[in-house]
DNA sequence: CTGTCTTAGTAACAACAGTTACAGATGGAA
DNA sequence: TTCCATCTGTAACTGTTGTTACTAAGACAG
């Protein structure tokens, strides 16, 4: 705690930080736990203190898809727009890993904006940031094809775990780009060839010229 | 102005409009111009008045693709977070027909959001609107086949300009849609045989049972 | 009227993604 | 061990979209 305090420091003014201990519940999750799920009221914003959850969208016919990720530090900003107005979720936010936060309950969120600062520019940024979140996603289903999505997908997984062996199934990858198990099989089996990747059972092995 | 003045008295309070006046530029434009270029600083907020703009993105292979229309009362969101940080313009804002906007300089943006609850408010739903369409965007694109989106495009065109007949050429249509001429006309072929509309000569006829 | 530009219709083809079906591999539980 | 669920590989086929190429109809200026 006295580190989250620490981090913190870096963009939150003292006073606002001191009220976040006091009135924001600190709530851990586990991996694969689902932190927000649809349809269900928003009573907090989720500030993200370690580890990194994956927000998902559903539409009416029940197809999936992969939104973006938020790790440490982060925020969500469809979270407070939601909250703010007391509305369901339309979105389902799932812990990746082993997932730390501090829930700020939203009667707070409107009034520290305008008593401190840092705090609206924090909420600023992290609007901005998620529509760029949202652009880049936006952009890499309308214009990139599904290989160029499952690499950017592999690589980003790669760089958030921090290890260079990936411990899915390529169902799962699947899900979450929202297409079928065969495609991606087929894809992967192609970057095998291209001497891009290693693949196991349960595991993708990205080499070095991947 | 006394009707615009009005207009905004439902969402935000006298002092705030006032200050609007004030402080605003006016400004006008005719249809096909550009308000906002890629890689322009942008210096002001709009806050629309009359007509309606629609908002593009391009990536780096100059793939572009509409991201939503703005209009009466609406602002954007994007427009906000580019210009409180000084950013260059990620997006592209093109007259619909003739606009009437107020422009809000920068340096007020912030001010008012502490200043004017209403201001704060208007400026939170306008980002949860714009989250809203873009999400809205990601699920056409994700999820609908480019029948449904064309569909969907022509239905919202009619509605906006209030009108059955369409004013616009099927390459036009396949731009916005980031798609090509031939498939857009392929398309509209169809739906005139299933006698959803009739095609004339830069524009198209929805009938009834569109 | 002629030439030219824009717009639209159509055919043929390639590329890609989604689907179905099946077979074999792996690993854990009983 | 056997059984079973899950995971992976592969083939064959379909439907959608994008591309190229060509034709023809309107619009309009000179």
């Amino acid at each position: 705690m006295k580190d989250l305090k620490e981090r913190l420091r870096n963009f939150l003014e003292l006073k606002l930080i001191e009220e976040i201990e006091k009135e924001g519940k600190f709530m851990s999750f586990k991996e694969g736990d689902v932190i927000i799920d649809y349809n269900k009221n928003i009573k907090f914003m989720p500030l993200i203190i370690s580890g990194t959850i994956r927000v998902m969208r559903k539409d009416e016919e029940d197809n999936e898809i992969l939104l973006y990720y938020l790790s440490s530090n982060e925020s969500c900003a469809m979270a407070y727009t939601c909250c703010m107005e007391a509305r369901k979720s339309e979105i389902k936010a799932i812990a990746e890993d082993n997932v730390e936060l501090v829930a700020i309950p939203h009667e707070k969120l409107d009034e520290w904006l305008t008593k401190y600062p840092s705090w609206k520019s924090y909420i600023f940024n992290s609007f901005t940031q998620r529509f760029n979140e949202l652009l880049r996603s936006l952009e890499s289903i309308a214009f990139h094809k599904l290989d160029q999505r499952l690499i950017k997908y592999l690589k980003n997984k790669s760089k958030v775990t921090g290890k260079s062996a990936i411990q899915l199934s390529h169902n799962q990858i699947a899900e979450e780009l929202g297409t079928s198990r065969v495609v991606i099989s087929r894809l992967l089996k192609q970057l095998e060839n291209e001497k891009k990747l290693v693949l196991y059972r349960n595991e993708i092995k990205l080499l070095s010229d991947f």
